[in-house]
DNA sequence: GATGAATGAGGTTTCATTCAT
DNA sequence: TATGAATGAAACCTCATTCAT
């Protein structure tokens, strides 16, 4: 859709071409699966692709683009969930919120794992375009949440005293390390239902102020 | 300690040699701060240690292993935070724990930040060794934390009903998280004050099931 | 002939390959004369054929594969020689037949002296596929000669008491070892011409148990 | 005892040295058995002496050398190789004859094999001292067996027409082959046995003009 | 549109060899 | 005598990338 806008210089590909350069996408998709970001290499894309390295180029400047344009989707499919974030949090459907918001980013967390480790790492290493593409990411999410927590507070008595923005971030921030160390966990003994069990309270003490109930929400 | 149990095939070495080392493995660590793990080069440490590559194959068996040596630090220092943790956690005085957990975490991962770029790249990578030097450092402080978490909750009435050791590992992968990405977070506006804040009264209100006061500790 | 067989995993070269290959076997070969085959390098062989090293690679996977499979030939142009030695070994001609056999192995060696040197070397470090090279090539001559001398057994009365199979190896073994150190021979003051008589010898008596005539035969 | 006239560079050792030197020429020979020539690492040899390179260094300019050291005892050890080929040659005797120098020089051959494969190579690759060397420890047996030869041709009547010299060097060039690649033989079917008959027989009819008796010298 | 071919560029790694102690 | 240390020197091999067809 935007690929032209992305490679203004590259041929605007036709039909055929576009199907090759979906092929090549999927490909890279494929080997970013089992093989780290900085292992890869475009001739064993080609190969995958049943192309030649030559034609790789023919679409992307290099890896990197590549890999930007798979990740370009983590942003697009975030806006589902900061939709989940937004609520209900009033009453007894807080408490399923909550969980649904917990199960909700690690599934979206699983879907993109892959892609998400690279955007992690290339963002850690200081690249500045993976870095807001994981901003643009995780931040529909973080303002849903510092909403409903601003929202709560001025609607509770007794809320905690949080400063709305760093909470949202920080319960991102934890969100995420578990989601991506999920199995690391799992290793070591951690189910993962005791996980979102205890991510959830600690998002719905830290939106209602409030203990959550014992048990897991009636509709799970 | 016994730098021959590490590589028992290489010259255990005398009083140069063991200088030489050193400035090796400093020179490792000072690019790494600059430099992604997978873009040093041999060539570079060595010059940086004014010395050449095969000098520095006299001492490791290769990049890895030496920034494995140096990575073997982090697990040492995490102990101390593990005493941290372990408390007061009793009446005013908690509150002046949770803050100084949080903040001696930050403290440590600034002050490793480089080596546990590495250790996370490696450990997503597979990399076995590097991920069960994570754990190691980690799971001090994990169970430290579940200790107090159980200890906690037979001791209060009304405290939340948690999974001591998900949680502690909940709270562990955020201080990890936010930590990681401080500066993307202050870049993005928030400050180090709040996001130390709103992670101590999550780790406040896990222990002790209580809302913190309002304000930062009288301590500090 | 099938390249592709013996490199399943490269590239079918196309016309403009098929040349490039050809170039560096042969200045593959050409070094082989001068140099030791343990000394050879990749980059002298990519000047030597006016490309780079990393072209090499496209072709072959490493030297020991260019080399192995300039030494193919040995086999295929050894079976000329097995022709050669079937005979005819009845009367007269015996004498002309045997002095024929050494004259026309000589020349066999000699055509391919450079690249028997390496299958030699490799053979005796214990390379499995050059000892194979090495024996499908002497082979040929080996059982040919073997059944002459079965055949002439039992022919020929007062025939020596040989066994075939066990004179034929050693005959081949001194025509190999002779052709190798012809010059060395030379060198030490033995004229070729001496060698081939009396290696001519040699092999008339093994063959038809008489002494043979004297003088080279007429047709020489 | 010639080492100070071959290094007159070196350290003349003193009896602790001497073990020294003696012990690293050990190593040497004792990696030859296994490894070819051109594998053989100084510091592989200084590991196996239990000393270091720099020691091997006081002692030996170059692996070359040391291996020229140790190839020195080839021609001495050839001595008793030509007492063997001398005779006796009358009657009867010279059946046995034939068969105690090919036996003879198997056993020669053996007992030096991984010196000689060295030699050999290192004369194949045009290597003028290991050339000297080779030719030093085949000329004892090849002069004398020229010297029997034509002691024979002036005595027996109706002797084959042979170049003494010539057929000298064949048969000796016969013997080098057949023991060096003696085990190729045996995996190829042919008995030692059958090697050293069929040898003799060649060797037996070279010397004396007749057709060897049937089966094998009554002393053996 | 696709791709055979070619290659510049460089880090890794291994040793032989040398000193200074 | 012996040897810790250090290093110059090279070749290997791998890729990303580019052209010309």
């Amino acid at each position: 859709m935007e690929t032209s806008m992305l490679n203004p210089e590259r041929r605007v590909p036709g039909r055929r071409g576009q199907e090759t350069r979906e092929r090549l996408l999927n490909s890279t998709a494929n080997l970013l699966v089992k093989t780290s970001w900085r292992d890869i290499k475009i001739i064993d894309i080609a190969r995958d692709a049943n192309t030649s390295p030559a034609t790789f180029y023919q679409y992307f400047e290099n890896l990197e683009q590549a890999i930007l344009e798979l990740a370009e989707k983590l942003a697009g499919d975030a806006q589902h969930l900061a939709e989940l974030v937004a609520g209900p949090w009033k009453g007894e459907q807080a408490w399923s919120t909550a969980y649904k918001v917990i199960e909700g980013f690690m599934q979206y967390w699983e879907a993109n794992r892959h892609i998400f480790r690279v955007v992690d790492l290339a963002t850690e290493e200081g690249d500045l375009r993976f870095r807001g593409l994981r901003t643009r990411a995780l931040n529909a999410i973080t303002v849903a949440l510092s909403a409903v927590i601003t929202q709560a507070q001025s609607e509770f008595e007794g809320k905690p005293d949080l400063d709305p923005m760093a909470t949202a971030g920080v319960l991102v921030a934890m969100m995420v390390n578990v989601a991506a160390h999920r199995y690391g966990f799992e290793f070591w003994g951690m189910k993962t239902a005791s996980l979102i069990d205890s991510q959830a309270r600690l998002l719905y003490w830290s939106v209602t102020g409030n203990t959550p109930p014992p048990g897991i929400p009636k509709d799970f």
